[in-house]
RNA sequence: CGCGGAGUGGAGCAGUCCGGUAGCUCGUCGGGCUCAUAACCCGAAGGUCGUAGGUUCAAAUCCUUCCUCCGCAACCA
């Protein structure tokens, strides 16, 4: 029974580069979030992909000596490509989007000639600084010491023919739908942003077509223009699905889009430019825009041109997937900037997952083996005075979780699930099971009751972290004796899913310990 | 006065909206346990919450000054 649909999004990444850390953080958070809304009942759409149009590419593919669409291709599908990464990271997207897809391609004209149609784009004159030798318009604040930032030569004034979307018709509307609509964009500092530093000074005419390059979908109706990236890259999310073509057809189905997840650099894009595309469309707007933060390294800002970039195929093969996936959810608070370091990563999965989660899960199963042969036997005596706080911890865990999560607040919802797990560990220490063990034919209904707590906290946590860490789960899911059915949503609403006499199995260890000073040398 | 964010024990952070014993993780020190991946559990030390002032019975939390760091300013998640 389904409890409706679920649309989410991540940006459509620009392939002029292999990605790096950052592009996979956010297409991790957003693969938590499907996970966790396929586990809830929802019929999710997950969509993703890649934004592949441009001057930059069309240089890069130039000094490449190859055309872009080989370009591009290499990078998308090449070995250790994107579809690779994404392979290798588990990301669950039901979708993959290519600007270059011949769909969206023919779709976006649809739409180019449909606003140019209606008003909403007019023809008119771009003015601005121009730089002759590298063909690029500035304005006057990216100017450096007045000269060109690319090259450092004399800009002069020019002006260029071009199509502009009415984006000033639509300030009212978008500012309405900021007031009206208070969460319509988080976290709210973004929305602050915004407000001051575009909406107020007042939104001008976007220039949404390109003279200078050919490298984009062609205006059908005007040959020498290009469609520029608002109107070719921002459709995706509605292109994907089916709008203005004929290779999808669910539009009706999951449009709007419940949330776009997206990197604080485009929020503009996606909570101005966006919303006023889609009203001139007259389509519903999207239900929500989230801006997450930034991974950073040493305080600054990650680059290419500064040789900083952090490769997650190179973690992901050391560490694991799902160590990767786990450690950049739970140490960053979504919304806010983190910085990242290789120090941090080891510590977290040293911490919460091999000492924490792993040990657990090991010296449980471990000891369901050395005092009950694997099996536990039926007669167990509970202990409401012992066992109470660790069974009101891990029944409420559900519910603690789903409030976070329901935020994107995933740092917070593991924190819950850890929290419940350090109970546990410290549950064992408080029954010392070693001792009871001593003498089975007094204490041994009570251990085995022990032990069953202990199990059945560890399936709660498990079905929770399943979104996080999806292989992982399944691993301790065997260990624990967790059936199919004792993995879902609905069997971690409440205490005692597991059968009184399941069966457990030892694994090997799910998280092994790593050597930090060993990993930080060999990582340099 | 461009805009936004940040400044909390050695490190990384939460708490700030809705004032009222300063909390978490790591690290350090001491102790316990031995089921377990030298893991687990308990305890301790360590902070005048960037600065200066104001409001208040009471301020990390509200208001103002200044300082420092970071980001954005037409497409690097």
């Amino acid at each position: 029974m389904s409890k409706g649909k679920f649309y989410i999004t991540t940006p459509i990444y620009y392939p002029s580069d292999k990605l790096h850390i950052g592009h996979t953080y956010c297409t991790v958070a957003s693969d938590a979030m499907a996970r966790y809304k396929r586990m809830q009942g929802y019929d999710v759409m997950f969509l993703t992909g890649t934004d592949e149009h441009g001057q930059k590419i069309e240089e890069k593919a130039k000094a490449a000596g190859v055309t872009p669409k080989q370009f591009v291709d290499n990078i998308i599908e090449g070995p250790g490509g994107i579809l690779d990464l994404w392979k290798l990271m588990n990301i669950s997207n039901d979708r993959f989007i290519r600007t270059t897809d011949d769909y969206h391609e023919h779709a976006i004209q649809r739409i180019f000639r449909k606003l140019y149609e209606q008003g909403d784009i007019y023809k008119g004159a771009y003015k601005g600084l121009y730089c002759t030798p590298c063909e690029s318009f500035w304005t006057e604040s990216q100017l450096v010491d007045g000269k060109c930032p690319d090259c450092g030569r004399e800009v002069k004034y020019a002006e260029e023919e071009a199509y502009f979307f009415r984006l000033s018709k639509y300030a009212d509307r978008i500012m309405k739908l900021f007031e009206e609509q208070p969460d319509f964009l988080e976290p709210a500092s973004r929305m602050n942003e915004m407000i001051n530093n575009f909406l107020k000074p007042g939104l001008e005419d976007l220039c949404v077509s390109r003279t200078s390059f050919t490298w984009g979908v062609p205006v059908d109706f005007d040959p020498g223009h290009v469609v520029y990236v608002w109107v070719d890259a921002l459709s995706n999310y509605i292109t994907a699905l089916g709008y203005e073509n004929d290779r999808y057809d669910d539009y009706d189905k999951y449009w709007p889009a419940d949330v776009h997840f997206v990197g604080k650099e485009i929020v503009r894009f996606h909570s101005i430019i966006w919303p006023a595309m889609l009203m001139a469309l007259d389509l519903p707007l999207p239900k929500k825009v989230y801006g997450h933060g930034w991974l950073l390294l040493d305080g600054g800002k990650m680059s290419k041109s500064r040789g900083n970039v952090v490769d997650p195929v190179i973690l992901a093969e050391r560490y694991g997937v799902d160590a990767l996936r786990f450690f950049l959810l739970r140490t960053f608070p979504f919304g806010s900037d983190g910085t990242f370091s290789n120090e941090l990563l080891i510590n977290t999965i040293n911490v919460d997952l091999a000492n924490d989660l792993g040990n657990l899960v090991s010296r449980t199963v471990s000891m369901a083996v050395k005092y009950f042969g694997g099996t536990l036997p039926e007669t167990q005596a509970a202990d409401p005075e012992k066992d109470g706080e660790l069974l009101a911890m891990a029944s409420g865990l559900r519910g603690r979780y789903e409030a976070q999560m329901e935020k994107y607040q995933f740092q917070n919802a593991l924190e819950e699930v850890f929290r419940v797990l350090d109970r546990a560990n410290k549950y064992i220490d408080e029954n010392a099971p070693w001792v009871l063990a001593k003498d089975m034919e007094a204490n041994g209904a009570r251990l085995a009751a022990v032990m069953y707590d202990l199990l059945e906290t560890i399936r709660i946590c498990g079905v929770l972290l399943q979104p996080f860490m999806p292989d992982s789960c399944v691993k301790i899911f065997t260990q624990i004796g967790a059936a199919e059915e004792l993995r879902t949503w609905d069997s971690a609403e409440s205490f005692g899913g597991l059968p009184r006499t399941v069966t457990v199995e030892k694994g090997a260890a799910l998280f092994p310990r790593i050597d930090l000073e060993k990993e930080l040398e060999a990582l340099k």
